[in-house]
RNA sequence: GGGCCUAUAGCUCAGUUGGUUAGAGCGCGCGCCUGAUAAGCGCGAGGUCAAUGGUUCAACUCCAUUUAGGCCCA
């Protein structure tokens, strides 16, 4: 969107004449749209969402983003990555908490003084993504895809990863996510692709791929081997058939009872396995003879058999025994005998365990000890082979009845059971996965593990659980690799091997150009092969290299897991080392990633192996872990269990802010939140409203006073303008700024340990409590006053200091609304005062020593409980505030020095409504004295006699401890030692007696005088009528700066009080004049009742 | 089966190196205040700190076991 230079886009309005408006231009600025010269107060209409919509409008305006990159280009690297998601599923919201963390990381330090570049990412391979294809063409295995092209099948992987592209973009613009999406990484570039290869071709030539034939969990749908992070998601608790099978031994006239819960192995077995060292026993039962472990006969059998025989598993050793199927009866030399093996346990089934090296990983190794033969009834899909007799073509699962009817007609089967387990599923699918040996390449990660647990150690982790914890134990048990999928759309294996099996040369591929090199067609027929799909599939299968020996070589059919690509990111992001070394070395390793916690396996650690492999170092420094957002009572959200948040509606209600600032601030981000409206609904009504009407407070004032056009007439900062005619501060306003900067110093050390939700809670508890509730709260009147008032105008500038403070402070959790009141309060033109152009070019607030005052901010809090419990006082005493009273006595005992309190006496005057505060001990009178030992400060001196001498001190009578009170010392007596006790050893507290308004706390007792003279009344009386007239003021809408006529007709009890105080009740409620004519049917008269008096009043506009 | 995390008021969360009266906000009841605030203030009800055992003068806190939930690994 462009506009002409220097057309307006708004148009002046009422209040704001131009020629006020000199070398201004709010409009260039404007967020709000209110171009008139003042703060807009973002009262009445005010919406949050929209007020965010503004915001983002601004931003795409004036490209603030860019703007933000090009000022702190200069600046010191803090590098951040970006863990790539994937665009083929829509944005939840668990990927807003994500993105707020690492925003808000981000924008801390961008405003401390670093640059941060925040490249975006997509993964774009992989498995899920041929899923997805495969359901909306509804082709059901691999085979239907073979059939339907793999070439058009990957075109449509390709155009599927971005499928919900937009609405990744939407969510990550509308919850102020900066990130550069024009610069993103996309992992099926052949750029990508390449610095990928250059990555294997170095770990190839290292020796640390290699092709192994392993037992790997693989999924018969999707018809791949699955990683082991990818089989841990699928585990599920499961009733799988038990059946022990009877197998005759073939020199004897006995059977092996033996154990399976996967009967359709059973056509599959080789031999049987029995425990060496275990006892074994020949049992007769229904008069047969069986073998099986003495340890589990109990188990086996109901009731226990005769025993007739013992033996050592060893005793069995090679023993041969007739095969149940006679699917391999040809293998008759080779298999069926019993071999002996440690794995075997006493656990459950028999002692004697089926055996099939095809699948099973235990079965594997010991076969190849025993050279026993790979026998594999069943292909990868799960079918069984078409030679497998009466079975051929039979899904596994249905085989499993089928097998074990058979048994049972053929008497081999001895009992049959369900047996629950957990066994795992595909977690694309839910295929059961089945375990079968195959062949596979793998990384020797196993070489790295010290080196993987020394750079896991040298990472900041939060929470620090993560490191020792559950990646230590992971590293430790570190396997290799499983590097290879036998799939269609990924980063193709880029290993070439010599098709002449006598010659076998592997080569491996790190680049484009060696490709080219090393093709048996030219550089351009290579390029015409590639041209539609890159370095994918089918393409890339097509080329042939030329073998050293003469011959050509073919590339291995494998593709890699895709856990390679995102690891390989902080290389392969800049396509390293073919391009951008420079860039690359600035960048490496990343000072901050953060990801939720199920990445531990996942991309933690496919970027600690590859960097520690490719570089020797950890790839990132420092990295929150986030657990996952629950729903309201703590259930994983789910889309069946239709308790899925959407983001985007989310937002629309309450703002990107409020959601952001509450996933931050309810919990901490590596503990598990539930999600809850109610509680979002609270951070705005309880935050972000105190916040704006703190802010409006502060406008609608400064507004009568023209502040902001005084300024802008001046030519300077609102900051700079106020200055000068500001007289000193009060206490209250050094109060203020000191708790501001104490709050700054809490903020920063919290976020410079990443301890997020300490820093939010902090600025949250430092808004509402301190600048809302006690110091705009008691300093209102200082706004009210007339004219350029110092101390009005020194308290305009505390208040939009600490302000504009708490919009820098807050503005990396809340970017919007701090957006908006900061460029309000700094309204003016920022640029040409030399101010930045967004809060999020401002330098993050840095606490100033000199401004905390430890005393002042100690003595207010014991000002603001003196006023709490004067509060509490009344109330329990049914004394109305708006009721003067007389005299508020108070006793500090010894902690806190009145002479401190003295300057603050009158805000606890006013608070209270009291005529005078004195210090008095006459308070002894109205109070009972009682002691507690203190435990803390008492244990330690006293160990055991603690228990002796805590009761005896519960136990003084009010004298005593008054006069422990005045001394501070007190010597006991227990068990004969003599004890003495201080004033620290032991809590005084007192106690009010019937009758008095007392209240007590610890170092402070006051007491109110509770007795009402006439004057005193009269002044009561006064009170309140205005308060009567104002709400009658507020409830007939008139302006806060209205002048008004009273008219009223009081009871003669009333009149005496107003006449005395009648100057005072027109001053407080801006009122020329009071009438005693007023008829009682006129237009918004009202009769009241006042403290039992009846008065008819009536407002009207003067 | 193994590892890690979590369990505190009806709800969401604090709780320092162990110290006896376990706090806050929301919600609830009563009262007050209001010339910024869909706010605020005061009082009240509401807790076997998941359970059991141990260490200690003293355990929400440390140790062991158990239960429930979560994540990861088999």
């Amino acid at each position: 969107m462009s506009r002409q230079a220097g057309a307006p886009r708004f148009v002046f309005t009422k209040s704001a004449p131009p020629s006020k408006l000199k070398g201004y231009n709010k409009t260039e600025i404007s967020i709000t749209g209110d171009t008139t010269m003042r703060f807009d107060p973002l009262k009445d209409d005010f919406s949050l969402p929209k007020a965010e919509e503004k915001v983002l409008a601004f931003w795409d305006e004036r490209k603030v983003f860019e703007h933000v990159n090009r000022m702190v280009a200069g600046r010191p690297h803090f590098v951040f990555y970006e863990g790539p998601p994937t665009a083929n599923g829509r944005p939840g919201i668990h990927h807003v908490i994500s993105r707020t963390v690492k925003d808000l990381i981000c924008r801390y330090k961008t405003m401390s003084g670093y640059r941060v570049d925040r490249k975006a990412g997509w993964d774009t391979h992989g498995l899920p993504v041929e899923i997805e294809v495969e359901k909306a063409l509804g082709l059901e295995s691999k085979q239907k895809v073979v059939e339907y092209g793999i070439a058009e099948f990957n075109k449509k992987c390709r155009e599927s990863v971005f499928t919900y592209l937009e609405d990744w973009d939407r969510i990550t613009r509308r919850i102020g996510y900066w990130l550069d999406l024009d610069d993103a990484y996309v992992t099926l570039t052949d750029n990508y692709v390449e610095s990928v290869w250059h990555i294997l071709k170095f770990l190839h030539d290292k020796g640390l791929i290699y092709k192994g034939h392993k037992t790997v969990p693989y999924c018969p749908r999707c018809g791949t081997a699955l990683s082991s992070h990818e089989v841990a998601q699928g585990y599920e608790m499961v009733k799988d058939p038990s059946v022990f099978v009877k197998v005759k031994a073939a020199d004897g006239d006995f059977s092996y009872l033996v154990w399976t819960t996967t009967p359709w192995t059973l056509p599959s077995n080789a031999a049987l396995a029995m425990q060496p060292k275990a006892d074994y026993v020949m049992v007769e039962h229904e008069g047969e003879k069986l073998v099986l472990a003495e340890a589990l006969v109990g188990q086996v059998f109901d009731e226990a058999p005769t025993v007739l025989e013992k033996f050592k598993g060893s005793d069995f050793a090679n023993r041969k025994y007739e095969p149940m199927f006679d699917t391999f009866a040809d293998q008759k030399d080779k298999a069926f005998f019993v071999v002996t093996a440690d794995f075997v346990t006493m656990d459950d089934g028999t002692g004697i365990v089926h055996m099939a090296p095809g699948f099973g990983a235990d079965d594997y190794e010991v076969g190849k000890e025993h050279g026993l033969p790979v026998l594999q009834a069943i292909e990868p899909n799960g079918i069984f082979k078409p030679d497998s007799g009466k079975y051929a073509g039979m899904w596994i699962k249905d085989a499993d009845k089928e097998i074990t009817k058979d048994l049972k007609i053929g008497g081999k089967l001895f009992k049959k059971e369900q047996y629950e387990h957990s066994y795992p599923f595909c977690w694309r699918c839910d295929s059961p996965l089945i375990y079968i040996a195959r062949e596979s390449w793998y990384i020797k990660t196993t070489d790295f593990r010290q080196a993987l647990l020394d750079n896991n150690n040298s990472i900041n982790w939060h929470p620090d659980e993560i490191r020792t914890g559950r990646m230590s134990n992971w590293l430790e048990n570190n396997v290799d690799w499983a590097l290879s999928r036998e799939r269609f759309w990924g980063t193709p294996l880029p290993i070439w091997i010599c098709d002449d099996s006598a010659c076998g040369k592997q080569h491996a591929i790190g680049s484009l150009e060696e490709l080219k090199k090393h093709a048996t067609v030219s550089a351009s027929e290579v390029d015409e092969t590639l041209k539609e799909l890159g370095l994918h599939r089918p393409g890339i299968d097509q080329l042939k290299l030329k073998c050293e020996c003469g011959k050509t070589m073919t590339r291995v059919p494998e593709l890699i897991d895709v856990w390679f690509d995102s690891g390989a990111m902080p290389f392969a992001q800049w396509h390293y080392p073919f391009e951008n070394v420079d860039e690359f070395q600035r960048k490496f390793p990343a000072d901050f990633i953060s990801e939720a916690v199920d990445q531990t396996r996942g991309w933690f650690y496919s970027l600690l192996a590859i960097s520690t492999m490719f570089k020797g170092i950890a790839p990132f420094k420092n990295v929150i872990v986030l657990e996952f957002i629950l729903d309201k009572v703590g259930k994983k959200m789910s889309k069946h269990k239709g308790n899925v948040v959407n983001p985007f509606e989310t937002v629309d209600q309450y703002g990107a802010d409020p959601l952001r600032w509450y996933l931050v601030s309810t919990s901490n981000p590596w503990l598990p939140t539930k999600f809850d409206f109610d509680g979002l609904a609270e951070v705005v009504r309880k935050y972000f409203d105190t916040l704006r009407n703190t802010y409006s407070f502060f406008a609608i004032y400064a507004n009568i006073d023209n502040v902001a056009g005084r300024a802008n007439d001046a030519g300077k900062t609102v900051d700079a303008f106020l200055e000068p005619m500001a007289g000193e501060p009060t206490r209250f306003d050094s109060w203020i700024s000191s708790r501001y900067h104490s709050m700054v110093t809490e903020v920063t050390r919290s976020l410079d340990r990443y301890d997020i939700t300490r820093a939010v809670r902090e600025i949250q508890e430092f808004v509402i409590e301190d600048l809302s509730n006690w110091y705009v709260r008691n300093n209102r009147r200082r706004f009210w006053a007339e004219g350029d008032d110092p101390s009005k105008m020194r308290a305009y500038l505390t208040l939009y200091r600490v302000l504009e403070g708490v919009c820098r402070l807050s503005a990396p959790v809340a970017p919007f609304v701090s957006e908006l009141i900061w460029t309000e309060l700094t309204g003016t033109d920022r640029e040409k005062l030399g101010l930045p152009l967004t809060v999020h070019l401002c330098d993050y607030p840095r606490p100033v020593g000199s401004m905390i005052n430890a005393e002042l901010e100690e003595t207010m809090d014991t000002v603001r409980r003196m006023v709490s419990m004067g509060r509490a006082a009344r109330s329990r005493h049914n004394l109305k505030v708006r009721q003067p009273l007389s005299t508020l006595m108070v006793a500090l005992h010894g902690k806190t020095d009145l002479d401190r309190l003295l300057e603050y006496l009158p805000i606890v005057r006013d608070e209270l409504n009291v005529k005078e505060i004195v210090e008095s001990d006459e308070l002894d009178g109205y109070v009972t004295y009682s002691a507690k030992l203190n435990f803390k400060a008492a244990g330690p001196k006293l160990g055991s006699r603690v228990k002796a001498v805590a009761p005896m001190v519960q136990q003084l009578d009010s004298e005593k401890v008054r006069a422990f009170a005045r001394s501070g010392e007190m010597e006991l007596a227990v068990n004969g030692d003599r004890v003495t006790l201080t004033s620290d050893e032991i809590e005084v507290s007192r106690i009010e007696r019937e009758g008095f308004a007392v209240e007590t706390d610890a170092g402070l007792t006051i007491a109110l005088v509770t007795d009402l003279n006439e004057d005193l009344l009269d002044e009561g009386f006064a009170r309140e009528m205005v308060n009567k007239i104002q709400n009658m003021r507020k409830s007939s809408g008139l302006d806060v700066t209205d002048r008004i006529t009273v008219a009223l007709h009081p009871s003669d009890r009333l009149k005496t009080a107003i006449d005395r105080h009648e100057e005072f009740i027109c001053r407080e409620t801006l009122a020329d004049r009071i009438e005693y004519d007023v008829d009682k049917a006129r237009d918004g008269a009202k009769v009241w009742n006042i403290n039992g008096e009846e008065a008819v009043i009536a407002v009207t506009k003067a």
